[in-house]
DNA sequence: GCCAACGTTGGC
DNA sequence: GCCAACGTTGGC
């Protein structure tokens, strides 16, 4: 799961209660789908810093909940507010985030260098989606490269 | 700031 | 349903 380090970086969602933050603003239906039907509490997570100096894997994450309507979508003041949303039908969904265990910053250029994850999706050319899948043996290669004390 | 590679919108 | 125009993402 990508997020940019000036809105939410793993630090900020550590220093969270719980260690908890709500994955609001997602507005692309197939990564609000990947939330609303793929992912379980208790799923692992990469926390993913992007549009920034640099880019990579900064922490483990699990799933905290089931998706539940993102509240910053009926919030005029937000960046993330859709007019088009309605409260009986709501649009955008989202799911609570806890971060396990910072890690060291896996950057983008040591994942793409890796032979073994040419095909971990987020690296597919066009990939930008700010949510997509991994694939176990995907996983297992990844937390082995941060060096993760977590095992999910 | 540039730009490739998308996704969305809306006229027809 | 088509597709041009526009908007966004995100690395560089």
């Amino acid at each position: 799961m990508k997020s940019e380090p000036s809105e939410v970086s793993v630090d900020d969602a550590l220093a969270a209660p719980k260690s908890t933050v709500a994955w609001t603003g997602v507005r692309n239906y197939q990564a609000r789908n990947f939330m609303r039907d793929g992912m379980r509490v208790g799923d692992g997570v990469l926390f993913y810093h992007s549009s920034c100096a640099e880019p990579g894997i900064v922490g483990i994450a699990r799933v905290a909940s089931t998706a539940y309507a993102d509240p910053t979508q009926f919030d005029a003041k937000s960046p993330y507010f859709d007019p088009k949303s309605q409260a009986e039908a709501p649009r955008w969904e989202l799911v609570d985030v806890q971060v396990v265990e910072k890690t060291r910053n896996l950057t983008l250029a040591e994942l793409r260098a890796s032979a073994d994850l040419q095909e971990l999706t987020v690296l597919k050319k066009g990939s930008r989606l700010s949510i997509t899948p991994v694939e176990p043996k995907h996983w297992r290669l990844i937390l082995k490269k941060l060096g993760a004390h977590t095992q999910l």
